[in-house]
DNA sequence: TGTACATCAGTGAACGCGCGTTCACTGATGTAC
DNA sequence: TGTACATCAGTGAACGCGCGTTCACTGATGTAC
């Protein structure tokens, strides 16, 4: 490190996303910029435009990294959850991912999306069909789009709503309470659970 | 008008608010800015702070007419829903008000909220009593805690993925269609409707 | 193996922008006598 | 009714900021002969 030739960075890009990554994980209430994300890798202002055509490239990146780490991170919760009482487990670590990483939620949902960006598009329609996956498998007799759209929203709504301080998200258990406690009375009686 | 003193502007806080409103109605990703709305109103750019001690303050103003406005929508779509279906209605309507207002939306759900301003805090507090009665009146024998958060919060996830793009919202019908089928797949079925 | 040269990935100065907010000010209004 | 004066609601210049993006450039790398 000492001698190395700093002039070419090496990997650039990729240390791009990571500095725009622990900006958001700093600041809840971010924005990202260019020029931050720049200071933040060590670079001059203008060198990300190397790799990202414009912020909102940047921004998709980021974003699409958030929707593959958000899967990961609800898979963990439980690989296959078929009872509500595991789907519920499954919409506490979504809420506790947005409340975990604020900034970048937002950015993978508030931000005004290019639906030009295909890696972005691709991103998104993952998620959409990982809940679809799920809920078919739990559900099989329900009709599956209708079902599945009234999850994710559900879920979605929870995080939104704890995000930005429309319930109380002090501690974490109140909330995973509140989030289990609401799944379940939706889908405590809802249609045949196999 | 034309040779009106226009010095002192008469009622310059409601103008501000009024301008606002526009702006938010014209440009549906714009944020509010004090200069903007100062312009919008006809007025030099520090007038509003007679008015406004800071952005915070008029953002939350705005916000909180949004808050009263979003209620008189809803009670528009049915005064005192109970069944699965006009619980819906109401559901479509507050979609809709999203959609409809999308900047308005954002301002109101989306912008990191000063939990100082009492206005907005009653505002917000309004609109989860609101849904509290809704759901307690509809669903006398359920936990109310419970089933109220999960219906705001199926509903107003419904209205963020498609006001983000995540759900398609191209047209009114197509929305109006998936959110009547996502609330009638989860309530339709749930806890003892009256 | 050595050299010429094209390509690539950075730099740094500069552009023009809109913003929130402060400050000292001034024109209009209303009240007390 | 008329006048002095306090108060109020505006103005306009100025501050310092960070931003996205462009441009001409330069240092490093790798390839062809």
């Amino acid at each position: 490190m000492p001698q190395a030739s700093t002039y070419h960075h090496g990997d650039l890009r990729a240390a791009c996303l990571r500095a725009a990554r622990e900006l958001l994980e700093e600041d809840g209430s971010a924005a990202l910029s260019m020029r931050a994300v720049a200071r933040r890798a060590g670079v001059s202002p203008t060198a990300p435009y190397r790799h990202f055509p414009d912020r909102e490239a940047l921004v998709s990146a980021v974003a699409a990294g958030g929707y593959r780490e958000l899967a990961g991170h609800l898979a963990a919760a439980h690989p296959e959850p078929a009872t509500p009482d595991e789907l519920a487990a499954v919409a506490v670590a979504y809420v506790r991912f947005a409340l975990d990483h604020p900034a970048l939620f937002r950015a993978m949902f508030a931000e005004p999306c290019d639906p030009g960006n295909e890696e972005r598009v691709a991103a998104t329609a993952a998620v959409s069909e990982y809940v679809r996956g799920i809920v078919r498998r739990a559900y099989p007799d329900a009709a599956p789009d209708a079902l599945s759209t009234a999850v994710w929203a559900l879920v979605h709504g929870l995080a939104f709503l704890h995000l930005d301080g429309k319930l109380d998200a002090s501690t974490a258990d109140a909330v995973a309470d509140r989030v289990r406690a609401a799944v379940l009375a939706l889908l405590g009686a809802a249609p045949a659970p196999r």
